[in-house]
DNA sequence: GCGCATAATTTGACACTGTCAAGATAAAGA
DNA sequence: TCTTTATCTTGACAGTGTCAAATTATGCGC
């Protein structure tokens, strides 16, 4: 009784529907709040079908993360491709994008971007190839930036971009962990960063 | 057989045993490591002796965290405080003792400024009461930064010490988590921030 | 269409986690 | 000395991730 296109064996697509949970999941109570066994439940298979499609609960995250750095990938290179308008009003909306990104999917971004995958080495290889080239995407679209004349032209551009980027994950991180920040000035905070970045306006 | 100074009932200073044993196991494993049960065979006492002295796992991570404010808050007026030197030369050193602190830190700046206790509401007054000092500390010195003339002067200060703040943060966790800027090169990212983010030089 | 190999799924079990209730112990106060 | 009170332990429970063995259903070769 097999629904749709592209699956697998008996149940169905087993594998995407356990990434669409638990993404689902992930979204609305955290990936503290991910337990394997209510996401077999949400799926309506046994607690250990999951390891016939993941190695481990970490490897699913992985998957989870990896999803996510190609939607980042598709909303990033949205608004930074377009080379009609100027190149400020360019990098204003990346910074606009980077951060609002973050802050609809809090969850997502501090799964695909905190510490327990990358310091503690769980990255996998698959997640990897997908979120190396999102780094990469950054780097050659702020050394675009200076190039432009946007950025200070003596200082490397690998430098600036590891401190825009410090940036935007701090502004994003502050506003989404609610620490100090508050969602309501997004924009203002977004404006604030791209004045001070920015050496002549 | 009590046999320091100030101490409860019989088995010694339980709770300042355990904020040590914890500090430590954080310090080492990180958060995710760190178990109730490893803790009291630390401590030498069994599994629930801990709640005699906090209603919660989470009131002890609480308490770990409040005593990190302390010290990060001794760090930073140290580092803040002397009038003598020219306010760019404060500025720049006070930006290096906040990004080796938390990098001489990981786990435990991780918990004072994450995401599961201040998103999810987990602090307690406590905390808050050594938390909110802190940033109102860096507050008032970033003001003070713009009223030597240091930084925009036609912006309000409080977005220009979130966009700050938001440049130290995002530095310390990208080179804490290692996820694209590894720790070798920390002076030179946080020199070229100061360049950046200072409009004249 | 039939039977076998193989993949998918389930059940049982284990070690581990945080937390609580009830009991045991030792200290403090009268 | 006796009572009270705080401290600590033991037993228990629900929940977690993970694995081995058993079960089921699917696809392929005949």
């Amino acid at each position: 009784m097999l629904s749709s296109g592209t699956q697998t064996y008996h149940h169905g697509d087993l594998r995407s529907a356990l990434l669409d949970a638990a993404a689902n999941r992930i979204e609305n109570q955290g990936i503290e709040g991910l337990s394997l066994r209510k996401l077999a439940d949400d799926v309506g298979v046994s607690r250990s079908a999951l390891y016939h499609h993941f190695r481990d609960k970490n490897a699913l995250l992985n998957a989870v993360a990896a999803n996510g750095f190609a939607n980042w990938i598709a909303m990033t290179s949205e608004s930074g491709g377009d080379e009609s308008v100027p190149a400020p009003v360019r990098m204003k909306q990346f910074v606009y994008g980077y951060v609002h990104w973050a802050v609809e999917h809090p969850q997502l971004y501090d799964l695909m971007f905190g510490r327990p995958i990358w310091k503690n080495d769980l990255a996998d290889d698959e997640l990897k190839d997908v979120a190396y080239p999102a780094f990469q995407y950054m780097l050659s679209l702020i050394t675009h930036w200076q190039q432009q004349g946007l950025l200070l032209a003596d200082k490397p551009a690998l430098r600036q971009t590891q401190v825009i980027w410090a940036t935007l994950h701090g502004l994003a991180k502050l506003v989404t962990d609610g620490v100090y920040a508050d969602s309501s000035h997004i924009d203002e905070m977004c404006d604030c960063a791209v004045n001070m970045l920015l050496p002549k306006q």
